[in-house]
DNA sequence: GTAGGGTTAG
């Protein structure tokens, strides 16, 4: 029962009940198993909970519970997230059998730690396994490749996604179209864009920025008016977007607007980077 | 009816 709970709490995304929920079963004494410390442990990498993911470790190695593959990866996954790339690649080197989640957990590691050459270089080993790679896998790769603008790698991968038929998901397909846009092939970044069958507000905010950075301000702004047709809730990053795009092509009165719109009638604050694009360019 | 991995920021 107490392990429902937590699922519930987890596949809501709420990991800081899923923490106090296990801390609660602690301070009452009631008894956990592997798949609570699955969830815990998980949830203590999405909030950076360093310490109790670590306690957790030390009682899954103490009480001989490291044969359970699904609990090692998770503590890979919490370990890369802490910041702790070493810790989680030495639990990752010691797994007997890999599987394609532990893979794309240790390769979303580096690439969230900004260590985009090992991830490209741990995908590299797994491709040597011929264990196959997945959608989720390619995102990471994607987003690294993105980083290092690694054109041919990027490539390689979205014809692998075809050839293969891994699933257009909305987070794969937002993967291309950033990975498209940041190395400047924006014609790629809109095919992509245009053949999603679903996006969500990341796929487009993706294209926006995509197209700003690329001196195509005007199209930026109407991709963002298609956004909004399209009743895509725009997001604070949307709106770094659409301000970078009036900035870079000088529709200084058009930025002031959206400025204004964002606190208005988005209810969204100014953070930080978008105060430096307003100071920036939009005064 | 309970378990692991993914995308946006001048």
């Amino acid at each position: 029962m107490w392990n429902a709970i937590i699922s519930g709490h987890f596949r809501n995304g709420d990991w800081n009940d899923v923490v106090d929920v296990f801390k609660h079963m602690l301070e009452v004494g009631e008894p956990f198993d592997q798949i609570t410390l699955v969830s815990v442990v998980t949830a203590c990498g999405r909030i950076g909970d360093a310490k109790l993911g670590e306690w957790i470790g030390r009682y899954a190695e103490e009480n001989g519970m490291m044969g359970n593959r699904n609990l090692v990866t998770a503590l890979v996954d919490m370990y890369a997230k802490c910041g702790e790339l070493a810790k989680a690649r030495r639990l990752f080197d010691g797994l007997q059998l890999k599987d394609v989640v532990a893979w794309s957990a240790m390769i979303s590691g580096y690439t969230q730690a900004d260590q985009c050459q090992e991830a490209l270089a741990l995908f590299s080993r797994m491709q040597a396994t011929k264990l196959e790679p997945n959608d989720v896998t390619m995102v990471s790769v994607l987003s690294a490749c993105a980083v290092l603008g690694a054109l041919e790698t990027g490539k390689w991968v979205h014809s692998y996604v075809r050839r293969k038929h891994l699933p257009l998901t909305v987070v794969l397909g937002t993967a291309l179209v950033d990975f498209y846009a940041k190395c400047g092939c924006i014609d790629s970044a809109v095919e992509v864009f245009k053949s999603m069958p679903v996006k969500n507000s990341w796929t487009w905010t993706a294209l926006i920025k995509g197209m700003a950075s690329n001196g195509r301000g005007r199209e930026a702004l109407e991709l963002f008016s298609s956004m909004r047709e399209a009743k895509c809730e725009p997001t604070d990053v949307t709106f770094i977007g659409v301000l970078l795009a009036c900035s870079h092509s000088g529709l200084v009165e058009e930025g002031r607007w959206h400025f204004n719109s964002m606190t208005q009638d988005y209810g969204i604050q100014p953070t930080m980077a978008v105060w430096w694009i307003f100071w920036g360019g939009l005064v």
